[in-house]
DNA sequence: AAAGGTCCCAACCGCTCGATT
DNA sequence: AAATCGAGCGGTTGGGACCTT
């Protein structure tokens, strides 16, 4: 089906606004708010299209826009949130308060993502570019997300589902003495029930049919699914699927092809769980340690290795900062 | 001081999705 | 069910600002 042009670009302005054309725009959203975006030029007296007025005002000229340079906590949050979600630009902004997806995929491709090249680290994966298990280097990242989210969803909702039946010592203690795992899985759910977890959960079923069409194709890139000892099923996008793959939620190995052919998965919102086949026992769930099921939550390698080491922030509840030595490795920019 | 190169970011483009007709 | 619309998202780029030689 053929998609209208957004406008009708005769006789519209391009190029970069003017002060005139921006008062215009904010008295007129001021007055009136946006409304449709389509008709607001027209009503507004301005000769853009829509689309421009829109990307002007959430761009620019927005009254919550925060300018200036992106400080140390924000680049933390960017890095820590592009690992668990990639180019999700917009929902990485939706955490950063004043800050637009633009400006924030800008600040990503000018500076972040060099200094993590820089790193030796990829910036997609945020793993070290010539390392990593098998599963690593060839589940897409979008995939890799998936299963991580998914596995640390499942655990943090297990944990909870245990703690209430069982009123362990540490619920009653007040929040401020819970222990570190206990608000990480909590900060998990928060994330996975905000819009964030929305958005993710949106991409991973169009992921989920873009799999099940890849399958179905005669020349498609082999798509395999690994059970790992936990009863994790892991959704492993390979040229050829790997003989062990190693499970990020266990650490336990997997072995490759008596995997049943699952959709990618993610989407967990609800019922997804089923279709995913993942099925995690609760009890084993405790078996994992809680470093390892901190590890797992951002798919962090050991801390103690200097694998991603620079990670280490708000979410892994560590006081070491790592940007100072960053900021050292590189120049300012 | 001037020329050339690089960096940075505002804006555009094309695509997808959900809602509506 | 198909077509269309409106909105939003992520990738890309043009050109000004800044830096280096």
């Amino acid at each position: 089906m053929g998609r209208a042009p957004c406008c009708d670009k005769q006789g519209l302005k391009k190029g970069p606004w003017t002060p005139e054309e921006d008062e215009i725009l904010v008295e007129y959203i001021k007055t009136n708010g946006h409304g449709s975006w389509r008709s607001l030029p027209k009503l507004a007296g301005l000769l853009r299209c829509g689309k421009s007025c829109r990307l002007r005002w959430t761009n620019y000229l927005r009254p919550d826009i925060k300018r200036g340079p992106f400080t140390l906590e924000e680049e933390k949050t960017i890095i820590q949130l592009h690992g668990m979600l990639g180019n999700r630009w917009a929902a990485i902004a939706s955490q950063l308060p004043g800050r637009t997806d633009n400006e924030i995929k800008n600040f990503w491709n000018t500076h972040l993502k060099k200094r993590l090249v820089c790193m030796g680290l990829d910036p997609q994966t945020h793993c070290k570019s010539s390392t990593g298990s098998i599963a690593k280097s060839s589940a897409s990242p979008s995939t890799r997300h998936m299963a991580q989210w998914e596995s640390a969803r499942l655990e943090a909702e297990a944990r909870l589902s245990k703690e209430s039946f069982v009123p362990s010592s540490s619920s009653l203690l007040s929040s401020s003495s819970s222990s570190p795992k206990n608000q990480d899985s909590d900060y998990f759910l928060r994330i996975w029930n905000s819009n964030i977890g929305e958005s993710f959960r949106r991409s991973s079923k169009r992921e989920e049919a873009m799999v099940v069409a890849s399958q179905s194709s005669p020349i498609s890139q082999t798509s395999t699914s690994i059970k790992c000892g936990s009863g994790v099923t892991i959704e492993v996008a390979v040229a050829d699927p790997p003989e062990e793959v190693e499970c990020k939620s266990c650490s336990r190995s997997a072995g490759g092809g008596d995997g049943v052919v699952v959709g990618g998965g993610g989407g967990g919102s609800s019922e997804a769980s089923s279709s995913n086949e993942v099925e995690v026992a609760a009890d084993e769930m405790e078996d994992l340690s809680e470093e390892t099921s901190l590890r797992l939550l951002l798919d962090f390698p050991d801390p103690g290795s200097d694998e991603m080491g620079f990670f280490q922030g708000q979410m892994m509840m560590s006081n070491i900062s790592l940007f100072p030595t960053l900021l050292n490795e590189t120049s300012s920019y």
